[in-house]
RNA sequence: GCCGAGGUGGCGAAAUUGGCAACCGCACGUGAUUCAAAAUCACGCGUCCGUAAGGACUUGAGGGUUCGACCCCCUCUCUCGGCACCA
């Protein structure tokens, strides 16, 4: 008997996969409902990790599973290739990007073969294609015409290492996400997505999506609605209003001043002479300081007085103004009354400069009375910014708008798309603002298509969570040439049925992706409005040490090596076998032996003569359990049941019938084993991935004898086997005859007797 | 500070969701096989008492509800994630 080789069988089986176009997925297949599965597409960082494989391999026992229960899946992949780190990685290496990027796209497709996924490589989309970014392209122009799409001055967080601009989500603590430097504001004229404008759509869609409930949850926070009032104060001896929000407006009597951010359109405008030396002294320091800076200074509040005063609404009375960057330019209006007795940061400041502290009653009343003078009304703001996506970088899509000398902000015609990035001898980040396109003249200057002017095209490149947040509908419909995806096969696949992928993007590409889907929707392109109807997180995977993996802690275990070694299959039974799939934890360089003997073990019996034990009781209740799991995504259950059930007939020389149904349900786990024994030892034609999944007969699943649990006062007693449902009366009597039971009962009252059918009695004395 | 998820053997974990706590593995121990080792196979393996039969204790801590609690309720505690001057 030949021994299990992973090496010499694997190879083999995915190229023959390959070849006979196995995971080849038709638009339309006869007496099969659709399924689109999915996998969050990598970034070409040139090596394939055990992350990855975590999300992949796991993935795609399901996605087997899935295809055996009668589903036409759809399991499709490609790259996210635009965007900073290969960017950086292309300068560290004097490299194109274009170059560096491809060149990982190949390596790290071999990597992805092994392991023996269901891809259909077919529908592969790399996101820095033309023939793809044009519709990314194509999608901002609709942005555009919604006025979803507008060039806005923001402050905005400035990365100085990456030498760009960054969206809100993209800072952490106050550094840059990519490469942990301290990032400043700038106030600079930005392209922003009005993703606020949808705030209200996120939280309520949140309702009717399968979707973990704790990611649900860090989107809504992200969000962060707060329902309040906008509430007009009025300057004396003037006409100008400063609007303050305030999700308290019972309080108004006890606001004793009010408080503008620093960034206020109205700080200039109501500072006295007097004042205008601190004032702008103020402005300058905080103009200086870094978020990262603000944020250390929670404590210490700062500010200056305008010199300025307004009237409370409330009772006409007299409040100061001030400054102070504890309020937070681009929150609410950025201005706030401050009503000390009630809140800490407004009692902070009034202790730090002395300002009045007044308690009062709370007044009800007062919003009601206010909004009908005309000087409140209710309203709701949000946590959420827009998405910023001007990127001052090279390596992205460019932003298809151009600015003409006489016309303006100009959107590129359709026709005119995909605006191509071109190829650039230095493409390295300027650092002054403007991207490195921008030093292309024969690329930016142009002619405009209304007036035929000189004009100029844009120069920096979009986010790259632009390029990801539209990717799901491509796969429909990868290669069309007129659209982004046909109605007909958006309709075959679309909404996304299950999404696996990491917890990581809540905040992010989760929260862009139903942004541009609803988008879409609104302006007639999709009819549905929720882009992934099932959504599931794998953990994060450790070293062996506990700690994150990566290079400079040397705690990095090497995919490939795992799969010379111990092959895919143990790789990915071991991923599925290690614990709950959204736990994650430590690679375990034991643990896989476990998953290995296992094969090992099923490769020996199968390459035994099959003997002739048909009895197939155990078999019943494997299939229901692990297909029941694979369905919960619970793989470490549905691998012990797989053990279990060989424990229970490695011993007793089973059928070839019972061998090949204990081969489907290894089928989705062990793609390449089960393939090899399924072909190759019993012989059958045709690949065991075209097998349906096995049935159970729900009345051989329950034993006619069961384990009858007999307690005392609640402690377990004695243990009877007993024929199924039996009735109360007989279960007292067999209870009672237990030599055990009468020790404990004899000469005892019995007050009380319970009985739970089929499972446990309870004698209570 | 606010929001969320958790805490079960030496380790990863399981528990029909209120009904035998620790399935399945890893590691470990003993034995078989071997000249020897690896591999493989068999047995053991929560803690304490006991040669054993058996008994007592045990799901972060304390309380409650219940015939019965890892599961439900209350209080506390620790760990991990997210947000964080959000008016």
């Amino acid at each position: 008997m030949s021994k299990y080789n992973p090496s010499k069988i694997e190879k083999k089986w995915q190229k023959e996969w390959e070849k006979n176009k196995l995971y080849f997925t038709k638009d339309k297949v006869k007496g099969r409902k659709n399924f689109y599965h999915l996998v969050m597409f990598p970034y070409p960082s040139g090596d394939l990790h055990m992350g990855h494989w975590f999300n992949y391999a796991p993935a795609d026992v399901y996605a087997r599973f899935k295809r055996m229960r009668g589903f036409n899946v759809m399991s499709p992949i490609g790259f996210d290739a635009f965007g900073l780190p290969a960017e950086n990685a292309a300068i560290k290496r004097n490299l194109d990007p274009k170059d560096w990027t491809y060149g990982n796209i190949e390596a790290m497709k071999k990597q992805m073969k092994s392991i023996g996924a269901v891809f259909d490589w077919s529908r592969e989309i790399i996101t820095a294609e033309p023939d793809y970014y044009r519709w990314t392209q194509w999608i901002f122009l609709k942005l555009f015409e919604a006025g979803l799409a507008k060039k806005e001055k923001v402050l905005a967080n400035w990365c100085p290492h990456c030498k760009t601009i960054l969206a809100n989500e993209q800072v952490q603590n106050g550094e840059c996400e990519r490469c942990d430097t301290v990032v400043e504001q700038r106030l600079l004229d930005q392209w922003v997505l009005k993703i606020t404008d949808y705030a209200q759509k996120l939280l309520d869609g949140m309702e009717k999506i399968n979707w973990p409930e704790t990611t649900k949850v860090l989107q809504k926070n992200w969000i962060g609605c707060s329902e309040g009032a906008i509430i007009k104060f009025q300057i004396p001896n003037s006409k100008l209003l400063i609007s303050v929000f305030t999700t308290r407006p019972d309080t108004i009597f006890g606001a004793t001043f009010m408080v503008l951010a620093p960034e206020h359109e109205l700080v200039k405008k109501i500072t006295k002479d007097q004042q205008l030396g601190q004032v702008n002294n103020y402005l300058e320091k905080t103009k200086k300081k870094t978020e990262l800076e603000r944020l250390s200074e929670v404590k210490e509040k700062t500010g200056v007085f305008t010199g300025a005063y307004a009237f409370n609404p409330a009772n006409g009375e007299k409040i100061p103004i001030w400054i102070s960057d504890f309020v937070l330019p681009h929150y609410g209006t950025g201005a706030i009354m401050a009503v000390p007795a009630h809140d800490q940061r407004d009692f902070d400041f009034a202790k730090k400069f002395n300002l009045p502290i007044k308690k009062i009653d709370l007044d009800s009343e007062i919003l009601n009375q206010l909004s009908k003078k005309g000087l409140a009304e209710r309203k709701i703001t949000y946590r959420l910014h827009d998405w910023i996506i001007s990127r001052q970088r090279y390596w992205g899509t460019p932003i298809p708008v151009i600015y003409c000398q006489k016309c303006g902000i100009l959107p590129v015609l359709e026709k005119d798309l995909p605006v191509q990035l071109p190829k650039l001898e230095d493409f390295k980040p300027s650092g002054n603002g403007q991207s490195p396109l921008a030093k292309v003249k024969e690329w930016v200057d142009i002619r405009c298509w209304r007036c035929f002017s000189s004009a100029r095209r844009e120069t920096d490149t979009m986010d790259t969570f632009v390029d990801s947040a539209w990717y799901f509908l491509r796969y429909a419909d990868p290669k069309n040439k007129k659209e982004f995806a046909s109605k007909e096969k958006l309709k075959a696949w679309l909404p996304v049925n299950m999404y696996i992928g990491g917890q990581e993007h809540a905040t992010k590409h989760l929260l862009y992706a139903r942004f541009i889907t609803k988008v879409l929707a609104d302006s007639g392109y999709l009819d549905f409005n929720e882009p992934f109807s099932i959504l599931r997180h794998q953990g994060l995977i450790l070293g062996p040490n506990s700690q994150k993996m990566s290079k400079s802690r040397g705690n990095v275990v090497d995919p490939d090596e795992m799969v010379k070694k111990f092959g895919s299959d143990s790789i990915r039974m071991y991923f599925c076998f290690m614990g709950p799939y959204e736990n994650g934890g430590p690679w375990n360089p034991k643990g896989i032996n476990g998953v290995y003997r296992f094969l090992n073990r099923v490769w020996n019996l199968v390459n035994k003569k099959p003997g002739n034990d048909k009895s197939d009781k155990a078999f019943h209740k494997a299939i229901k359990k692990i297909g029941e799991d694979i369905e919960n995504l619970r793989f470490n259950t549905a691998v012990s049941e797989l053990m279990k059930l060989l424990n229970e007939i490695e011993d007793k020389q089973p059928a070839k019938k019972q061998i090949e149904v204990f081969l489907k349900l290894l089928a989705p786990f062990a793609p390449h084993l089960t393939e090899e024994l399924w072909r190759k030892v019993l012989k059958n034609k045709k690949s065991i991935h075209l097998e349906k999944w096995p049935e159970y007969d729900q009345r051989l699943i329950e034993e006619e004898m069961i384990d009858l649990v007999v307690q005392v006062n609640g402690r377990t007693r004695e243990i009877i086997k007993a024929r199924r449902d039996l009735k109360e009366n007989e279960v007292r009597e067999l209870a009672l005859k237990s030599e055990k039971i009468k020790r404990y009962v004899s000469g005892k009252e019995i007050r009380k007797f319970i009985y739970i059918s089929n499972k446990i009695a309870n004698i209570v004395i």
